[in-house]
DNA sequence: TATTATACTGTATATATATTCAGTATTTAT
DNA sequence: ATAAATACTGAATATATATACAGTATAATA
């Protein structure tokens, strides 16, 4: 990244700050509002002086194709829309747009590990696990689960959140954490069971 | 903010890619091009039913002139470093330097109210509420505080997070959400109280 | 039943916008 | 000393783009 002049930082700055208000880049017109210029060439010669040193990118013939690079911790940060999850029970597929609830915006690495949605908690099955009715359980979509880690489960059309404890190889228990809930035990050779994934963290908004 | 139709949805979705992807909206064109739409009148129809149920707003005349509202990942969304701050007995200043254990980026409209530090909760005094050990709880600074709230508490040098009850003008009670513990009584009269904030929200990290 | 909202295709056009060309002047490298 | 970069004005233009207009069709409301 070579040296930029303070003309260039200011015609920079103006993007930013356009950015910032509008949700979208300047025009070269809009850029000699801003700082006073009298011709849009001056605004041009500055955009192609920060593209030829690499604080910009411009898209040819694209109307405010400008883009300002390597501003990670700024306008493109690494958030991501995760789509919240109902409970829900008839096995369509978990991801399905009709499921979505709505989506929370959230840096990719929040929990400890990466994840794929938000699932949102019906009942109390996992009270003393601190896991409450509406909380937000940050799932992670894997088969790679251990005995002790909190499951999202599929059996027949029912999904579930409980600990998983694999008795055999043909024997699955979940395990609720709620003394009012009764373990599940799944036979594997007679029922469809499915692992969904795991929770990695989890989220309450009051 | 009014229901929206699952195309109008893929118009949305398709805008934030684009401008996750480019920097910059996309011009009625590219939504044609991205969604399959033959006429540029597909898009703008889809873009005047989102603008008046409140998703964007579009800058009349101007090219490319989208810009979504409330979600925002380009202004009001900015990350912040929060700061994790363990439940500190001593009476030294909360956020002081040598009490931040680290810190959390996290988008500054995460939970329903903004807030101020993640507080590691240290025991089960309130497991019943949902709030396990190491939890953490999003706080925000207030003496805005209502019966019923989580609130974290100061008496003398010690803070506490549980749930307020106001006796009278002059006594507080504070409630544990866990059997093995008892009520806090405490005088205003003869014992230092102060109220830190209250609790927005808890996040857990497996 | 009429009306409004949704969901499109297809054509047309005024204008918003990028971009080139022609200058002038100052400063910085080679 | 000469070239190259910076920093502008001013005018011209091809085209990128928003947007209106004319249709068709279906589902949802009133």
């Amino acid at each position: 990244m070579k040296e930029i002049t303070s003309q260039q930082q200011r015609v920079l700055d103006c993007i930013q700050i356009y950015l910032n208000k509008t949700g979208f880049p300047p025009t070269r017109a809009d850029i000699c509002r801003e700082l006073g210029f009298k011709s849009p060439n001056s605004a041009e010669t500055h955009l192609r002086a920060l593209e030829k040193k690499g604080f910009i990118s411009i898209e040819s013939g694209a109307s405010r194709g400008i883009s300002i690079i390597g501003n990670s911790d700024l306008s493109s940060n690494m958030d991501n829309n995760y789509p919240v999850i109902g409970l829900v029970a008839a096995g369509s597929p978990t991801l399905a747009e009709e499921n979505i609830e709505n989506k929370i915006s959230c840096p990719d690495d929040f929990f400890s590990s990466s994840f794929d949605y938000f699932l949102k908690v019906k009942g109390l099955s996992m009270k003393d696990a601190g896991i409450m009715e509406d909380d937000l359980v940050a799932v992670k979509k894997t088969h790679d689960v251990k005995n002790g880690d909190i499951v999202i489960a599929r059996i027949d059309d029912e999904v579930t959140i409980k600990f998983l404890n694999r008795k055999s190889p043909k024997i699955v228990e979940l395990e609720p954490a709620n003394d009012d809930f009764q373990n599940i035990i799944v036979d594997l050779e007679h029922e469809d069971f499915t692992i969904e994934g795991k929770s990695v963290g989890l989220l309450r908004r009051n």
